[in-house]
DNA sequence: CTGAAAGCGCTAACAG
DNA sequence: CTGTTAGCGCTTTCAG
């Protein structure tokens, strides 16, 4: 008999062990694709450390209704879990899930006031060190490019960003402050574009993310203005493209890796016991300077 | 009873049916994520075809053991079928698939002799056209920064190229021919700095990708060679960047939109009836010039 | 045309 | 410790 059954390339039928244990040994990640190559980056570690832990990915876009779908999968019983890496207040799907006691897990955008386990890095801390940096760099005219304020990331980066320029007297003045409706390269290039075309333009722009950043940098560099000569401009997340020669930008390195590796062992143990506390974990980002800002050592801010 | 199951939000469980219906509305998607932004682009354009057909999309990366894991899912009866974005001539896995009768769709890469649905462009004639291109406009020391030759479409590039040049009586000079292990920034990037730092440089360099050109790119940024005034550099693929300022690159566009989507089509259909014949479509593809090269009007070459 | 029953392939519990 | 059986939640079939 048990020759027979290594002879023939027998599987067990996955559906059915699933039925009976209540486990698919499949995980759900919500990413936003189009928008930010911080998501294939996020994406491919959460995926990696999933299959290192026995588990399948699959992937929604929460761009086109995946958060939905998501939901679904997990009401249906087709996932175990689910990673939202695009959480917002007023996401109904974020709701139903917790409604329904699904295991679930935040990373890199948190939500207030939403009983699951949440990891996010220190983005208040990370644009005050910026905010900081441009000001004892005797940057006269900064500006701003920030992004939708549902998402927790931007709204806390640009929060901080105002509050450490103003305990300093400093402000951004209202023609310097640009919010894009999608964050996107070509957003942040035109952005910039307009910031440019100022009679009076700015000195330096702190972009709420590298991709933004991106488009920036493209845009003075059509104008032919110098960076970091006459324009500074820093980014945040530290993407792989930031540290290219073709950027080089001064950023604030998110550890993604970290991040992702937390979020997964905090959903697995999640799986496991449904009722321990939820907890929120915040952790520490690295200031990167480089070639879009002048390169001069920065103070370390206590915080 | 209509009335409580319509209250209670019920759901119907999904393994349940799938084990009924030997379907599970799950299609896995295989590709090499960290290697290439191909890869999420074709990732999100299949996932947004799949969701709009109504089923799931599972990944998993080549480059991690993604392609058993994606054989065991489908012989488990955990995917309806697979779709192989990074196929070689020796990947086991694939074979295996063949042998299990899977549905199964290649994309992207091809592989000959094997019976199942194929989707590539016109690798050759894209690769021919940039040869001509590059000869008609005067260069004379033209080199190639290839990759991997179990790559069909790395290995139809080079060989095409190589072809193009020899038949009007050019050659790639030995010292001026680079192959990289691993596609990436990094690699194109190294490649590029030992071409350049030759007596005699190359005035024109093709790369097998637009990852590689990229880092080609930077490396000509880096040492102050001017492109395209000392140097032209063409690409492959047209990645979102290839049309960023701070690249402008000359490459040929593959119809991503239209490879994913006729994949798509072909596997589902194959689900629907495996004993439909197999066949490999080949799309056309677009030359694109852009600033790495002089803006010369192009002689299209007929096929 | 409606309602009960059989069974998909597996695992967990239980009896021998 | 091994072998049998019940049943997971659905769909399909068959009888009423």
């Amino acid at each position: 008999v048990l020759q027979v059954l290594a002879q023939s390339n027998y599987r067990p039928n996955a559906m059915a062990r699933a039925m009976r244990t209540n486990r698919t040994g499949t995980i759900g990640v919500i990413v936003a694709r189009i928008t930010n190559p911080v998501y294939p980056e996020l994406l491919e570690i959460l995926g990696r450390k999933l299959a290192l832990t026995g588990h399948r990915t699959v992937v929604w876009d929460s761009e086109t209704g995946g958060e939905d779908a998501a939901i679904d999968a997990i009401v249906e019983g087709l996932v175990d879990g689910v990673v939202f890496t695009t959480a917002t207040r007023n996401s109904g799907a974020l709701r139903r899930a917790i409604e329904c006691a699904a295991p679930v897990v935040l990373v890199n955008r948190t939500v207030d006031d939403v009983p699951c386990d949440q990891v996010t890095t220190d983005n208040a801390g990370g644009a005050a060190q910026i905010a900081a940096y441009l000001m004892t760099n005797q940057r006269q005219r900064i500006g701003l490019i920030s992004g939708p304020l549902h998402a927790s990331t931007i709204r806390d980066r640009e929060r901080s960003f105002r509050d450490t320029l103003k305990a300093s007297g400093h402000k951004i003045a209202p023609e310097l402050y640009h919010q894009v409706e999608n964050i996107s390269y070509k957003s942040g290039n035109a952005a910039m574009l307009r910031l440019l075309e100022l009679a009076d333009p700015p000195d330096a722009v702190f972009c709420a993310n590298d991709v933004l950043a991106l488009g920036a940098l493209d845009a003075a560099r059509r104008l032919g203005v110098r960076v970091p000569e006459d324009l500074w401009i820093a980014g945040y997340d530290d993407i792989e493209m930031a540290s290219w020669d073709a950027f080089s930008l001064t950023t604030v390195r998110q550890p993604f890796t970290d991040m992702a590796h937390l979020a997964i062992d905090l959903l697995l143990a999640r799986i496991g016991n449904m009722a321990s506390e939820h907890k929120t974990y915040c952790l520490p980002s690295d200031f990167v300077i480089r070639g879009s800002t002048a390169r001069t050592p920065v103070r370390r801010q206590a915080r």
